[in-house]
DNA sequence: TTAGCTGGAGTTTTT
DNA sequence: CTCCAGCTAA
């Protein structure tokens, strides 16, 4: 042991880790095992004992927040300059190199970056342009389509296509990159596709990261996909004389990205094709108690193919899970509700209390009963800054200042705040465009009559705004356009469009700090370009980090949000709702090959947020859109022992709800096409004199457990109908089976 | 051009 | 049920 402080403090694993020769390892590290302390911990030791300096380290993440917390801990334990430090996401260091090689990438200067919603009205407006039917090719679908094949590095050249709709579909990825070369715009996606063959193709530059990079490191590995894996190891010149040692960091017990192109096979094939010949499992957990972690070890146990990896901790095994069965969704809010009153009565900080959920369309139910008693709370999801649409408008204007012929920008706000440019003098825009190919800008001259009068205005506008603007500071340059433009003297006229104004003035802020802080330092830290330029360079900013979720960051509030974004998250009492098959795990994910699997280990990222206690809850029914479903509880029951959990409700579903009531038949529900969740129009009326009733969990000796679904008759003619769930729905009389409550 | 209607869909999400 | 996109009528 070296008396290294920045060493002291580790665990055996952590320090192994931490201390690594030049070599490539991989670190298996458990929810809470203090994966971020290792790995911001490994820069600055390797740095600080000289073995390599600043300049050499590569840095990647997923999120900008990640990003920003690993140089904030590493500038805190070794103070340095951040300059010319490569810590990013992967599309902030591709869209670096990207600027620094613009020419060799075959991109103009002042590339600019689509977000997803500008990227989906590219194809909108690229369909139309083409006259192509969009029920046949819808763009969202499209959207995906052009999208999945950039992340396995497919050219539309490359993608294979055996029928013509297959084909027609290449052709308009095709179409799409040609528009988006011709606009000088580049998709996420394309980022890292462009970096990919910017390193594969030009020699000189890949030998010259390959010899810069001596450690690269890998945050969130499992979430990788095949093209990111695939610039990994060209940046680190895998099977080179010179390779880099490069550290991935990743849990595969955490994987659960796979709907966006995260492979988590990337792990095997890294241990193999770096031949790796330690992992390191981070396995001691400091974060939740002993139960906790025992049930989600437990569930995560039902998984195959993993690389295995039990969660323990020093800490005592604390109190036991928390069950809960509700009769429907609106009680079982209710219910969470006057816990969390007793939380918060016994002292439990309001931050310090998570309410998750599978899907966002169960945060209503909970929102309610939290606002109707008073109880301050926080939606995560919803509009991220960058994102709001009067922010978007402002930043077209500035993009179009940056490049005239960004069409996507152009049409955006040609006619807002509206100047009577209407969707025919567009179309005769459009088609002059696509006839002389040119962009809508340069379009101008080959117009006539009306249109081109009024679309000479904006143009000129344009032009106006660009010369205005000239030699300006970025703040000053935001406050031109929001006045040049007519954004603000709109919205303020708009009833209710005080918070959009105070919206376009935070762009000023914004500019302001992208001017001072660390996101426009990194850029023009760049050390091998010519200086930036700070208009392009905000707005590849406001692209690539849309900004804080919108929530009042105010007051301490209970928070509310998926399963997917906790991931990373802890919180003293955590409460996961609804768990009952076909919400959770999704039905939708039954039917995918391997999709339970990933839903397992989304319980076992849900069951490991908590740290001292957790709530589990599920309920008997739920509106679902629209209607009325009788679900089963979820399967994760069974899979966490039964020790480990209080139940709150007297034995399963044996309370006393509803008991007796009409005996006249009710109508036969529909037969439900999935055979573990029901859906049935009616609320939950009370069942023939059978002392059973809708809603109800029953077991049969020979189809296993199910759920009440309907009913009919009464006395000895008393049926019911159930769903068992795998083993189909059935009527059963009541005389004749053998039904008891579960 | 905009308001108002109608129909369809409805896991999970970062860049 | 509830949201959104796209269409029709003023």
């Amino acid at each position: 042991m070296t008396s290294n402080p920045l060493l002291s403090g580790l665990n055996e694993q952590q320090f192994q880790a931490v201390t690594l020769p030049a070599q490539s390892a991989l670190i298996l590290a458990g929810a809470g095992s203090g994966k971020t302390r290792v790995l911001t911990t490994r820069l600055a030791w390797l740095i600080s004992t000289g073995q390599v300096s600043p300049h050499g380290i590569l840095a990647v993440t997923f999120t900008n927040k990640a990003a920003k917390e690993m140089l904030a801990r590493l500038t805190a334990m070794l103070p340095m300059n951040a300059r010319g430090l490569w810590i990013g996401t992967f599309h902030g260091l591709c869209n670096r190199m990207l600027r620094a090689h613009w020419k060799e990438a075959g991109l103009p200067q002042l590339f600019q970056i689509l977000d997803s919603a500008d990227q989906l009205s590219a194809i909108k407006r690229l369909l139309k342009a083409l006259n192509i039917d969009d029920e046949k090719f819808p763009a969202r679908e499209l959207m995906y389509f052009i999208n999945s094949a950039k992340e396995q590095g497919l050219r539309p050249h490359e993608v294979e296509a055996f029928d013509d709709f297959a084909r027609k579909r290449v052709e308009l990825y095709q179409a799409y990159e040609a528009q988006c070369q011709r606009e000088g715009v580049v998709d996420f996606a394309e980022l890292l596709l462009r970096c990919h063959e910017l390193l594969q193709r030009n020699e000189p530059i890949r030998a010259h990261y390959q010899r810069r990079f001596r450690h690269i490191l890998v945050d969130e590995f499992q979430d990788t996909n095949v093209l990111q894996y695939r610039w990994l190891k060209l940046l680190a010149g895998l099977g080179t004389d010179g390779q880099a040692a490069v550290m991935a960091v990743g849990d595969d017990d955490q994987s659960i990205y796979r709907f966006r192109g995260a492979e988590v096979g990337n792990m095997r094939d890294f241990e193999r094709e770096f031949h790796v010949d330690n992992v390191i499992r981070l396995e001691q957990n400091y974060r939740s108690h002993g139960n906790i972690l025992d049930a989600a070890n437990a569930v995560i146990r039902h998984n195959s193919g993993r690389l295995g990896k039990n969660l323990w901790t020093e800490a005592g095994s604390g109190e036991p899970l928390r069950v809960y069965e509700a009769f429907n969704d609106i009680e079982e809010a209710r219910w969470v509700v006057e816990e969390i009153k007793a939380l918060i009565h016994d002292g439990t900080a309001r931050d310090d209390i998570a309410l998750l959920y599978r899907s966002n369309a169960q945060s209503r139910v909970l929102e309610h009963a939290l606002f109707s008693a008073g109880i301050p709370y926080r939606v995560y999801g919803g509009l991220r800054f960058f994102e709001r649409q009067e922010v978007k408008h402002a930043l077209a204007y500035m993009r179009l200042i940056a490049n005239p012929h960004d069409d996507t920008a152009f049409t955006r706000v040609v006619n807002f705040p509206t100047r009577g440019i209407g969707a025919r003098s567009l179309e005769q825009l459009q088609d002059a465009a696509q006839a002389h190919s040119t962009s809508l800008y340069g379009a101008l001259n080959f117009l006539t009559g009306k249109a081109a009068q009024s679309v000479g205005a904006f143009i000129k506008l344009v032009d106006q705004l660009r010369f205005a603007c000239e030699g300006l500071k970025l703040p000053e340059m935001v406050e031109q356009v929001l006045e040049l433009s007519g954004l603000r003297a709109h919205y303020l006229t708009e009833k209710e469009g005080q918070e959009r104004v105070a919206n376009l003035d935070e762009i000023i802020n914004a500019a302001a700090n992208f001017i001072s802080e660390e996101g426009y330092a990194q850029v023009a830290a760049e050390d091998e370009t010519a200086p930036p330029d700070p208009l392009s360079a905000f707005l590849s900013h406001a692209s690539l980090e849309a900004g804080e979720h919108q929530a009042d960051a105010g007051q301490a509030a209970v928070q509310l949000m998926t399963v997917h974004s906790a991931k990373g998250l802890e919180f003293d009492v955590v409460f996961m709702g609804g768990l009952e098959e076909g919400l959770f795990p999704h039905e939708n994910s039954v039917l995918e090959r391997d999709g339970l699997e990933e839903e397992r280990r989304l319980m076992y990222v849900a069951i490991t947020r908590a740290r001292h206690r957790l709530y589990l809850s599920f309920a008997q029914s739920r509106m679902l859109h629209g209607q009325t479903r009788y679900n089963l509880r979820s399967r994760f029951f069974d899979e966490i022992p039964a020790e480990l959990m209080k139940w709150l409700t007297p034995p399963a579903s044996a309370r006393g709800y509803g008991g007796f009531g009409s005996s006249s038949a009710v109508p036969a529900a529909p037969a439900s096409s999935n055979p573990r969740s029901f859906g049935s129009g009616r609320k939950n009326p009370a069942v023939n004199d059978s002392g059973f009733r809708i809603g109800q969990q029953v077991a049969h000796a020979k189809f296993g457990a199910g759920v009440i679904v309907n009913a009919e008759g009464s006395g000895s003619d008393a049926r019911v109908q159930v769903n068992f769930g795998a083993h189909g729905v059935k009527w059963l009389a009541l005389a004749v089976a053998k039904l008891t409550p579960a």
